[in-house]
This record gives structure tokens, C-alpha cells and sequence, in this order.
DNA sequence: CGCTGTCATACCGTGGCGGTATCACCGGAG
DNA sequence: CTCCGGTGATACCGCCACGGTATGACAGCG
């Protein structure tokens, strides 16, 4: 009565984009009446009305909105498991662990000189971890909390720090000794710089968009814009910069992230790698 | 390259579990080629080698196994989703909310109150509401920390307590004022009663095991076990039975959770009330 | 009242899925 | 060594289901 076909979903997640079946039809390379056929034949076997074809256009049921979230996360989960079959098959017993470019550069290198096996390292763009993970390119990622969405993962705690505000060495406010939230909080001339939220993404603001932390780092030494990061960032500053506390930020921690339902051996000796070397 | 296509997915977990084709094709209702042609045509569009079919059996590659993983949390996945979808048919704007007969009894009574919409409450033995969660039948659950499973889940904290033990009224130890876990280790005669892991089997033990609230009451009132519990487990003493603080015991959170991805509104809803609720 | 654009229906051909029969191969009993 | 039982693979065939084309039903619109 159930066992939806991965084929009808693809369709339905179509249809439900479009919201026009003879379009949808078109993106899926086949023809408009087979592409309704498979629609109906979905909500027949579902015994539940997905689509409301009014005149005027089709528009999603509850049940429709329903399950066009739940299909989304099926392809997604399908193609990432096909990834991470043909990785296994490649490289055996290999581990791809992906951070951000830059972020706890420190911790990361502690962690591969614990681990024993092999491990490639991927740096990607803020957020992009998240991503890397669901879709089966990497096995494991180090993340921040409360920053990332971890929602999903399993994680370890590796390392929980203050953050700091980091400004150009030349501004005032970097001859303090500690600042506040509110000392930062629209400062004139050196907005927040902005970072893309779990979406990719960017909240309206003065700051400029950054991604990756050499942009964020050319940005502060030209006087631009300041952010606020953890303290192990100081690893990467300029002389331009200027790394001042701040007394009342959120803590942040750094934590080893990994798709809930994984049972991959080399992840799971990784993480115990890494709860040993860091909790003693 | 990819799409897997989940009729695929299910043959292939079926031959992975019995090792054996033609077994595998019985279960499956259908004959042994179509199996075996199926099976191969997966690899090929993989590109990958799941099976080793030696003389004396067959047998799962590294890669085999990471898809028989991924294909089982698929498989499971999909069967959700179609409940999911006509469980949102059917109850239109009904939330179904699943936890342990008897745990936080106070706690559900003030959510319930605070919520406006209606909520379906189902009790369950313990540990049951992570399957139920994730194979759809429920929409969030009340489950505790560090106890239950909660990898895949997203979580609010809604209340930290202490834990009790529960004794025997006329048992020596019921007239401490408090006791630490090494008191109630090893009690001659009075075992600590064991709970299903997340797995639904026992760790070995001289304890009896239990699943349920009343199992545990009786057996506790009988005098042939003791338990170790959050303090609002008072609410369902009875009179044979003494609560005793343990000074040295892990907190107990008790989380509302609900599966990661979920973008029901109605969930959404309940989270904010709660949050709003137990934060204040 | 046509014209246009939508989704549904009718009908047809083909490819893929499943079935049966058989092969190739190996281990074990004699 | 030979035969037998049992394995998965191969060969071949029939049928259903998927997809294509043609058309219908129906609403909006000039």
C-alpha cells in the first residue's frame, strides 16, 4: 500500500515546484499526459489528494506541502547514499572531514595528529559543511555552535571559546582592553559584516556579504567592516587586525559533526579519537 | 548516474540481510533471475561491487555496507513519508504527540494547556517514541536526555531535574535522607531494574527488566528492585514505595523532539509555545 | 463564439520486469 | 573420479506499465 517509488517522487517534487504539470512535464523530459498519469496513480495509491487542480492552476494540498518536504529529503538522502557508496568503493577506509577555510586551524591540525587512518581535508565556504554532509561528499565536518545547523547531526564537543571582535588595528575601539556587544552594535563607518545564514542566504544589513575569511580578513584591514568570530581566529590575523574580548558574546563551541544514521567504522574511531584527545 | 530506485533499494536489502539470492527472492515474493539481474544492474549504474559472490556464499563489500545503511534509513524514510502524508490528510491540523506512559506527567498537563490547537497524545513503552517518530506515526515526543536516542532529531529543553531513587517504603535505604550511586550499587538483594537500550534488547544484569512505568511500580512495591529515576516520578509513587535523592546522579533533561527536517507548522507552533513556556 | 491554454482521457508501441528453463561451477558423498 | 545437490548467472519469452501522440473537456478572454 505504500513503497513510494523514488521515480514518483522526482515527479511530484516537480509538479509541486511548477505547480504547472505541463512545465513540469518539460523538465523532466517527458511528455505532459504520462507526467499526470504518474500523479494520480501516486495519490490512488496514497488515497490522498496531493493537488488541487482548480482552474486557475494547480496549488498543493496540506498533505501535498506535506509530502513535498518529505520527497525533497528522500532524493536528497538517495543521491547522497549513492555518493557515499561509490566513495566507500573508491577510496577504502579513507575519510573526508570538511571545514571552513581557516576556522579552528589549531584544533584541526591536534585532531589529524591524534587520528591514525588517512583523512582528506576539505575547506569550504561558510555553511557549505552542512551541505557536504547531507549530500554523502564527506564523511564528517567540524562545525560551530550555535552558528551552524546542526539539526540532523551528531556531534562531539571538541572546544568551547569566548569570541572576540576583530577591527582594524587602527580604530579606537582596538586600543581596548574588552568590549561588549554594545560597544560594537553600530559603531559609525565600521558596520557588522555579514555572514549567509543556513540557506545561503544574507539578512538585510549595512555590512558588507562576506564568505569565506580572507575576504572578511581584506575587508577589516582596508577599515571597512569588524566581525565578531571565536578566539582561536587570532591564529589567522594581520598585523592590520586588532583581536579585542568581548565580555558578553555567546561562547562558541567547535564540535566533530556527522550524519545521524552513519556507521561508518573510520567515523566512529575518528570521533572517539577526538573525544579523548579533547575532553583529557 | 544516481537515482536510486527505491524497488531497487528493497532487493538489495533483502539479499544483504539473507546472503543469499534465491532465499532473498522467496521473501521477496518473486524469482531468483530477476533478483540477480537486478541486483547487478545496480551496480552497474553505480559502478560499484556491493556483493562477493564467493563459492560458499555470498557476501557484503565495505561498499555494500554503507549502502545497506543508507538504504535501510531510505527505505524506513519513505514509508514515513507516506504516513506522514496521510496522516496530514487525514487529521487535518492534528498534531500527534508521543511519550513514555507516566514520564513528566506534570509537564505534558502544562504543554497541553498552553497549546492552543489539538494535540492527539499516545503513551508508549520506553524508547518507543524514537521508532515512532521516525517511521511517522507520531508528529513530536517527549523523550529525555541523556536517556533516549535523540541523533536525528532536532530538540527543545523543556525541564532539568534531579534524580531519585526509587526503593522499597520498609527497604533500610528508603529512611536516607540522600544517597549517592555508589549506596545503591550492589545492593544485596535489591538489583537495579534494567531498561530496553535503544536497540530494544537488555544489557545483561542481575536486574529485572522492564518496559513500563507499572511494570517497574509493582515490581519496586514488591520489594525485588529498585530504580533510578527523575524526581517527577513521585507523582506516581505509591505508598510501598520511598523517593531518595542521589547527589551524585546525571541530571535528567526532558526535551520535546521532533524529526529534523520536519517543517509542520503545527510543530513549529507547539515548540514556540513550549519554549515560551517552560523558558519564562 | 472561437481561440488559447490547461489538465484529463484514449489509444498504441516498446522496453523493462518477471517467469521458466537451463547453464556453469563448486563442494561433498560414494 | 563421478555423480548429485545447490548456488548464482544466462537465455529466452510474455506481459504489463511507462511513455508518446492525438484528442477531449473546460475555463478565461478578446
Amino acid at each position: 500500500m505504500d513503497t513510494l517509488e523514488t521515480r514518483e517522487l522526482r515527479y511530484f517534487v516537480t509538479v509541486a515546484e511548477e505547480l504547472h504539470f505541463s512545465r513540469a512535464a518539460d523538465r523532466l523530459g517527458i511528455a505532459q499526459p504520462p507526467l499526470s498519469r504518474a500523479i494520480q496513480q501516486l495519490e490512488r495509491r496514497l488515497g490522498v489528494t496531493l493537488l488541487d487542480r482548480n482552474r486557475r492552476g494547480v496549488s498543493l494540498t496540506a498533505a501535498g506541502q506535506v509530502l513535498l518536504d518529505e520527497a525533497r529529503v528522500l532524493l536528497d538522502g538517495a543521491a547522497a547514499a549513492a555518493r557515499r557508496t561509490q566513495r566507500a568503493a573508491a577510496g577504502s577506509g579513507r575519510l573526508t572531514l570538511v571545514t571552513k577555510a581557516g576556522a579552528g586551524h589549531e584544533l584541526l591540525q591536534t585532531l589529524l595528529d591524534a587520528h591514525a587512518g588517512p583523512i582528506d581535508v576539505v575547506l569550504c565556504r561558510m555553511g557549505e559543511q552542512a551541505r557536504m554532509l547531507r549530500d554523502g561528499r564527506a564523511d564528517v565536518a567540524l562545525m560551530q555552535r550555535p552558528f551552524d545547523a546542526l539539526a540532523g547531526f551528531d556531534t562531539e564537543d571538541l572546544l568551547t571559546e569566548q569570541q572576540v571582535a576583530i577591527l582594524p588595528a587602527a580604530h579606537p575601539l582596538a586600543a581596548r582592553r574588552t568590549l561588549s556587544m554594545a560597544d560594537i552594535r553600530d559603531v559609525p563607518g565600521l558596520p557588522l559584516a555579514r555572514w549567509p545564514g543556513p540557506d545561503g542566504s544574507y539578512e538585510p544589513g549595512p555590512g558588507p556579504e562576506v564568505h569565506e575569511q580572507s575576504q572578511l580578513a581584506q575587508l577589516i584591514a582596508l577599515g571597512h567592516t569588524m566581525a565578531v568570530l571565536c578566539a582561536s581566529s587570532r591564529s589567522w590575523l594581520w598585523s592590520a587586525h586588532a583581536a579585542v574580548p568581548l565580555t558578553d558574546a555567546w561562547d562558541v563551541t567547535t564540535v566533530l559533526a556527522w550524519p545521524a544514521h552513519s556507521r561508518n567504522p573510520a567515523v566512529a574511531d575518528l570521533v572517539r579519537t577526538a573525544s579523548t584527545t579533547f575532553t583529557a
